[in-house]
DNA sequence: AACCAGGACGTGA
DNA sequence: TCACGTCATGGT
């Protein structure tokens, strides 16, 4: 066993034992025998691995992975929420909204003009599909879907095996000493990929652990005070 | 009042 | 390939 793999493998159990499952991708509009439907934990769904399964949900993590990008989910959240008072979270619906409707909707979470069109070519993206899984090159030719948000609609829309990397990923793993700091997306991700058993859930959890622990960590400098997971690293 | 948020794209070297 | 500027609103 690498050290890598040995590292990853004890951070992953050591967020898991501090917060939990996390009940990613979130769901604004969660059928009523979900009990996570108000409060703080609004549209999350923790242990549950099998959402989304309808088409409009599926569509959903689609806008949110866009909505989000450099952006925090709330504001994502609250843009996804105007579009659903608008009936929009429907590919058809989407694609016919004024474009200046569609960009007060979103303004909340910012790049109002760029996530526009975005969310215009990845419905038109989406329509296409017609229910198939799309793979990571495709998804990666549309404009607005980078490495992040390919791997992103890849794992919390489609339940595929794809680890998502993101800045807090990076930021906390080099921070521990784990990687350099200038390491590549695809590097880290494959890192990820070659050290755990490929298994959709625990990408799910992992990723959302990170981004849970980052926020806490690893959003305001100097990043890593009173990481909790500094002091199992010696070895 | 600077800094950051669950990034991606276009440009020029 | 790679560094760098740009995109934009809202919270802390």
């Amino acid at each position: 066993m690498s050290k890598f793999q040995n590292q990853v493998t004890i951070i992953y159990q050591k967020l898991y034992d501090l917060y939990g499952p996390q009940g990613w991708w979130p769901l604004i509009n969660l059928n009523s025998t979900n009990p996570y439907k108000t409060g703080a934990i609004r549209g999350y769904h923790p242990g549950n691995y099998d959402l989304p399964q309808e088409r409009k949900d599926i569509y959903e993590v689609i806008l949110g992975a866009i909505l989000t990008q450099n952006t925090s989910w709330l504001q994502a959240e609250n843009a996804l929420l105007n579009l659903n008072e608008l009936n929009a979270i429907v590919p058809e619906k989407l694609l016919g909204l004024d474009d200046e409707i569609l960009k007060l909707a979103i303004r909340c979470a910012g790049f109002l003009n760029q996530k526009s069109i975005y969310l215009m070519e990845i419905t038109r993206f989406f329509i296409e599909l017609d229910g198939r899984v799309p793979t990571r090159k495709k998804l990666l030719g549309v404009k607005g879907v980078g490495n992040e948000t390919a791997d992103s609609i890849l794992l919390y829309a489609y339940k595929q095996a794809e680890f998502v990397v993101d800045t807090y990923t990076k930021r906390l793993f080099s921070h521990l000493g784990i990687v350099d700091e200038n390491i590549k997306y695809m590097e880290l991700k494959e890192l990820f990929e070659s050290n755990l058993p490929k298994d959709t859930s625990i990408y799910n959890e992992y990723h959302a652990l990170i981004v849970e622990h980052a926020k806490r960590y690893y959003s305001k400098k100097p990043y890593g005070v009173d990481d909790p997971l500094k002091s199992m690293l010696i070895d």
